[in-house]
DNA sequence: GCTTTTATTTGACCTAGTCCAAAGGGATGG
DNA sequence: CCATCCCTTTGGACTAGGTCAAATAAAAGC
């Protein structure tokens, strides 16, 4: 067997902090030392030590809030899109606690990428909601819901810190009937970076999903932007469903 | 309006790279000039430098190929796991060109991972098939297929460098029927860094997914390693499929 | 006890390099 | 024409700092 090639001094960086959190020391949510103590624990440069912290941050092992500190991941939500989005009842389910803050209510001109999702005319207006959403009292999902005015209307008034499926529902008696989802790798930009907490540029997980009724009428589009450490997406095929 | 913040130097070089590109001065698997080359052109150092080309990294726009230098980004593969996973037909149907190479074959000891996804007892050997895909002469997916060997005895003998989906028809009589998929955001290690020609623990997206057959037996458990500017996740409820 | 102010801490961003090993290209020899 | 060797180029990794602005904590005042 081959002599395995000598580590990096970031890669053994990374070793060692993940033996300490692997071995119950350092707990999700709890704070790392800053990064000029480790440094200097680690008789090392910053840079180096922002190295190694990139990669287990890549790994989903910990994660940064601009200017505030790092921190233990926490577990992985669960998230099957195909069955449902209610973010408070999975969250529930995965003994997680789940927070909602509303952070901004508008109505906008649809861009085309939203016209094409949506199917409206060009000049169209949508409402747009915004979201933060948080696990066990850490930002974990920024999101940008874009209906169409006309199924929703006076909709500004409502409570849209609660759950919008329950909310079209109970007030407008449209029920969620099908959706798409496009799932991709992206970067956290402007308001996004910033409801993250995260620097501008910052990996995340983005899922777009085009909602639509049961007659096959579009609804909304919500985009999700998931720090990409936060959670774990699981698909089945219809026939997988019924095997379980 | 409020005055935007000054940008960053990262993210003014950021911008000025990605207006050659957008412009079209730089094309799709064109390389860049070289870091050095760079840095001296925009009167920075490496290390600013990087973290530009970090961030058009994370938006998917460039990719880098371990010390051969930064690419720009191919459009992503639209890639609908449920509506199967036919690499060549897929890149086909959108315009790509792709390859497949076989990297090895080998019996392995099921990890517990394993055990529990295939629903095999403990100590239970597999089938590990490992393969390189690429797009347009790149490297996008890495994938490591792990088969129950029951189900596919010889195969060792076959040619696996061609669709396995094809061959499992072919020479088992064997038709996949159901699929679960796993999504989530991980970083590259060991052989699959390699494999993506990337530096370990550079980001990737894995996609695992554990084959059925129409009785709902396992078949075969994939763990697909994607470049993450490489591809576009697609997924439908059953009901939109209807609807489109 | 709450608000405001001040000080400290935090990661972000940057400079100016060095050295290393892998990859690629060119030259040489058979 | 192919293989081998050598040289150059490439990104990876690292050092040793610096400054900035946002966030937090502590102190002071009411």
């Amino acid at each position: 067997m081959t002599e395995p090639k000598p580590l990096s001094q970031a890669a053994r960086i990374r070793a060692a902090l993940l033996q300490q959190i692997d071995g119950g020391l350092l707990r999700p949510g709890g704070r790392l030392p800053s990064e000029r103590a480790l440094a200097e624990l680690f008789a090392t440069t910053r840079i180096t030590l922002k190295e190694a912290l990139g990669v287990l941050e890549a790994e989903g092992r910990v994660y940064r809030e601009e200017r505030r500190g790092w921190f233990v991941a926490f577990p992985r939500l669960e998230y099957a899109p195909l069955h449902g989005n209610h973010f408070q009842r999975m969250a529930d389910a995965q003994q997680r606690a789940a927070e909602t803050r509303l952070l901004g209510v508008e109505t906008v001109l649809a861009s085309p990428e939203l016209c094409r999702a949506l199917e409206v005319p060009p000049l169209s207006s949508l409402w747009k909601i915004r979201r933060q959403r948080s696990l066990d009292g850490r930002v974990a999902l920024y999101v940008e819901h874009f209906l169409r005015p006309e199924r929703f209307p006076d909709i500004q008034g409502q409570d849209l810190s609660r759950s919008l499926t329950e909310l079209y529902r109970r007030r407008y008696g449209i029920e969620y009937a099908a959706a798409v989802f496009d799932i991709l790798p992206a970067a956290a930009q402007g308001r996004v970076a910033q409801a993250l907490m995260l620097a501008e540029g910052s990996p995340i997980l983005l899922v777009r999903r085009v909602n639509r009724d049961a007659a096959g009428a579009t609804l909304d589009c919500d985009y999700e932007y998931w720090r990409h450490d936060a959670v774990r997406l699981r698909v089945d095929s219809p026939a997988a469903a019924a095997a379980n």
